[in-house]
RNA sequence: GGCCCGGUAGUUCAGUUGGUUAGAAUGCCAGCCUGUCACGCUGGAGGUCGACGGUUCGAGCCCGUUCCGGGUCGCCA
């Protein structure tokens, strides 16, 4: 059952009313938040998404009383009435409409409901897999409504920033062909092309380099983008790129343009004075001194590398490792010395080893003197350079990594935020920004015998660096940027390449023959021959920008329909099993079940 | 694919060494209540202990398998 909302009009929003609006007839509509019947008087609390505002009903108007007397929460009401004062000692100073209460001369019911599975209130501690189930039931909590309002309003802000610094918004297809490079690709069959499939876009990267050869001149999106792959906190298989691509400038110009970005979105969102230009690191020192590509710069713990102090010790896991073309670093705990038990330590042994490190030593600075199980294979020389290599003193902890390069890196980079986030080392009021440039242009992939590219295979290479491409790729380093916030990459990019020469020398250093690299990339750089700005980009995964600026730690509470670990969606139930009808139509047999 | 954590009224949780009829809070339903705002008071209903199998005289608890959810490594140009 349900009344018709004919013939009223919303005047206010809920939240809206205050003290100003005394005296004046209003409607307005909402959900039932809740509902306090003592009686011969009734108020009912009614959310719409800028908050609440008390209705009053009472018996000296009995059949409106009557009728309030049967809302339950969530019911959908409309109701008008005339605002008042809330009396001496009714005003309630935790709620914004407080001091207010609309007197209700006329109610109606838009829509009954029932008991929802979970209370609608804010700071919910409900299990996400029912919030999920249920996501239009919990996308109704104040907490998950600002969060989609943040979102609306950082996207505003891009579209402000990026048409007045003359970029435009240009959709790109998200049918497009398949490409064998990066991650895997969904697919999605062709009916009529019979055995051929289109892929969903892992980004807008050829498009927007072809809008640029087409002289858009600076192209930006907000792009849906796709990628086959095992989920994370702060990953979906299905996410926002805030895209995009500009010609004629090179890897300042971006930069820098992409600073004020960055600069106008925490002042207009936090109200945040962010400093420019931000700093900037190459990859090779953020590696050297944080063991990642992405350092936090909020706290210290820095790697420091002892391999040439110990080349020669007694100690066989240390010299082993160099021999294997490794290496042994280190990071000082500094002071954290009582709070490093051996229980602990112990714990953050088994920590490294998920990142394949096979163990980790340590040195503890006592009151009585240095502890630590690899004393015994060090001489007192070797000791005392290592400690002071890490500027330790009394109560210091230092943990020693060795074992190849990237092992080590990511081992004692992941213990060096393992320790801050357990002993509480980071001041979550900072907003560290940092641009890690000069990536190396390839890495090599073991598994496949060849170099691929470490950002993409459409980036250039540093104009001094070209001629290494033939005699050492490894060497090569790219005009690529990516931009960290507090140790979270929330974007990179890159110069391309603009020249079609180049382009098919670059797909010849990754191993295509001529033929696979025109028949897959072919459309591109048959464009370059016809002339093409120089021209770079880059691209933010807008989830995570939301995210972080919100301060949250998870990438779903800033969707409103997020996928589960297992890529599934758990409100719709997709992906399900088709009609054979439609798989008959679409060319493709099913593997028998199993 | 690997490792770790979780699954008990609608919800959040407790449940001792394996032992009577599985509890609490809250929500829900009914009645009372004219200034509440976590309204209050009285009463009531509400359970496939994720599922399946095993051990046992007896399983929420032990064992195995499996499903679901979370975190993470690999993966994510």
């Amino acid at each position: 059952m349900y009344e018709s909302i004919k013939g009223l009009k919303r005047t206010h929003r809920c939240g809206q009313l205050s003290s100003a609006n005394i005296g004046e007839e209003v409607v307005v509509m909402g959900f039932t938040n809740s509902v306090r019947n003592l009686g011969g008087v009734n108020f009912i609390n009614l959310r719409d998404i800028s908050g609440i505002v008390q209705l009053f009903f009472n018996t000296d108007t009995p059949e409106l009383y009557e009728k309030a007397a049967k809302v339950r929460g969530e019911y959908v009401l409309a109701a008008k009435g005339v605002v008042r004062a809330r009396g001496e000692g009714a005003v309630n100073k935790d709620m914004a409409t407080g001091d207010i209460e609309i007197e209700v001369n006329e109610l109606r019911i838009l829509s009954s409901a029932e008991t929802p599975p979970f209370y609608i209130e804010e700071n919910s501690d409900v299990k996400e897999e029912l919030r999920l189930k249920h996501r239009f039931l919990d996308l109704r909590r104040p907490d998950m409504q600002r969060n989609l309002i943040m979102r609306h309003n950082i996207a505003k802000i891009a579209h402000d920033f990026f048409d007045e610094n003359g970029f435009l918004e240009i959709e790109t297809p998200i049918l497009v062909k398949s490409t064998p490079e990066g991650a895997r690709d969904y697919v999605v069959p062709s009916r009529v092309h019979s055995g051929k499939f289109y892929a969903l876009p892992q980004s807008p990267q050829l498009y927007k380099q072809l809008l640029m050869v087409s002289g858009m001149d600076r192209y930006f999106q907000i792009a849906k983008c796709f990628r086959d792959e095992d989920l994370r906190a702060d990953r979906q298989p299905e996410f926002t790129q805030l895209d995009m691509e500009l010609s004629f400038v090179d890897m300042d110009d971006v930069m820098e343009l992409n600073e004020r970005f960055m600069q106008r979105v925490f002042k207009e969102i936090k109200g945040i004075d962010i400093k420019t230009p931000f700093l900037k690191m190459e990859y090779a020192e953020a590696m050297d001194r944080f063991g990642s590509d992405k350092p936090d710069t909020r706290f210290g713990l820095e790697l420091k590398n002892l391999s040439d102090i110990v080349a020669n010790c007694g100690f066989g896991v240390f010299t082993g490792a160099l021999e294997n073309g490794g290496s042994v670093r280190a990071i000082n705990a500094e002071g954290l010395g009582e709070k490093l038990t051996r229980k602990t330590i112990d714990a953050l042994g088994e920590f490294v080893k998920t990142y394949r490190a096979k163990g980790l030593a340590w040195i503890k600075l006592n009151p009585d003197g240095v502890q630590s199980p690899i004393a015994k294979f060090l001489t007192e020389d070797e000791m005392n350079v290592i400690l002071e290599r890490m500027n330790a003193k009394e109560g210091d902890v230092i943990f020693i990594v060795a074992d190849k390069n990237n092992v080590v890196f990511d081992s004692l980079g992941a213990l060096r935020l393992e320790i801050a986030k357990r002993f509480d080392l980071i001041d979550k009021n900072r907003y560290d920004f940092l641009w890690v440039t000069n990536f190396p242009l390839l890495e090599y992939d073991e598994e496949d015998g060849r170099y691929v590219a470490m950002h993409h295979p459409f980036t250039c290479p540093n104009d001094e660096d070209i001629p290494l491409l033939d005699t050492d790729p490894s060497k090569v380093r790219a005009k690529a940027y990516d931009i960290i916030l507090n140790g979270v990459e929330l974007g990179g990019g890159s110069i391309r390449i603009h020249d079609a020469q180049l382009q098919e020398k670059m797909f010849g250093v990754l191993g295509f023959t001529k033929e696979q690299a025109w028949d897959r990339f072919g459309f591109l750089m048959g464009a370059f021959k016809y002339g093409t700005p120089p021209h770079g980009g880059m691209a933010y995964g807008f989830d995570r920008m939301v995210m972080l600026i919100a301060g949250l730690d998870n990438i779903r509470e800033v969707i409103a329909f997020p996928k589960v670990q297992n890529a599934s969606e758990l409100m719709s139930n997709a992906p399900d099993f088709i009609d054979d009808k439609q798989v008959e139509e679409l060319h493709i047999k099913l593997a028998e079940e199993e």
